[in-house]
DNA sequence: TTTGAAAGTTCTACGTA
DNA sequence: TACGTAGAACTTTCAAA
């Protein structure tokens, strides 16, 4: 992984409809030797995937929420069957165990408060726990997928 | 937006990396067809961008930090010069101004402890803000840029 | 590393309902 | 306005110089 390689993860992961001829150009190579690096950068998962990121704005996806757990139950069988039930919730699109006072962070995204209540209230109904706290995102200032490359 | 639009939606937003021939089948339409659908969700911004999406492990990114920040400061001029800041630093990849007891939410992606607090540090010389709690994920269980398409 | 060519894909032109 | 056929232009992919 180096300066070139970099370089390339660096547009794909800000724009990914370039040819890899453009590419090669940017990065002042061959069409082919390029194309073999981005190639590389898939057969080892660096690249994971290629997708079309939407709108939420336009979907009518305008609130996000982030939902704070706790939870009395500290087993396996118990995180299993709750990360499962969560993590197929689609409205659900981030989802950790977290250390410190809470136990699960969840961001959630749906239409308006209506939608989220019908989600808060699957969570509860689905995993019984003791402890959920929600908060409102009131405005988005960023929200990115390009990792920082500083550091490889 | 019909059916087949979010049809394609929901399969431009898990793989971008299908030809429109094979979208087409998919739909059960002609590719130029195809075509002309995405082509429109383009122009209409519904599909903002295509990106690669990186494997974190493998960029040795394997830390992330959920920071809520209180301030005194409740003025345009402040948040405005905040929000730059912040917006600026390649390892925030979210950032939220949210209602209730915290005023902004960060997700911050780093290597490390130690990198991660040289961000802190950045963060506080740099803004002035009077409570800052960081919040470290043990576990990423879901963490995906498919939006929910029910409500659609 | 580069050339080059086969296979596949995108996008345009034009016609139909 | 939405769809389809056909083909030109471009891109990807890979073998061989």
């Amino acid at each position: 992984m180096d300066k070139t390689d970099k370089k390339l993860l660096d547009i794909l992961q800000n724009d990914a409809t370039l040819s890899v001829g453009a590419m090669a150009e940017a990065v002042h190579l061959s069409t082919t030797a390029c194309w073999k690096r981005i190639q590389n950068l898939e057969e080892r998962g660096v690249i994971r995937k290629r997708v079309a990121l939407l709108d939420p704005a336009q979907l009518k996806l305008g609130m996000t929420v982030f939902v704070t757990v706790k939870t009395n139950h500290h087993d396996l069988q118990w995180l299993q069957a709750f990360s499962q039930v969560v993590r197929d919730m689609p409205e659900v699109v981030e989802f950790y165990r977290m250390s410190g006072e809470v136990d699960y962070l969840l961001r959630i995204v749906v239409p308006d408060i209506q939608a989220y209540d019908q989600v808060y209230k699957r969570l509860i109904k689905d995993t019984r726990l003791s402890d959920v706290s929600s908060s409102f995102a009131m405005e988005e200032l960023k929200n990115t997928t390009a990792l920082p490359l500083d550091f490889v």
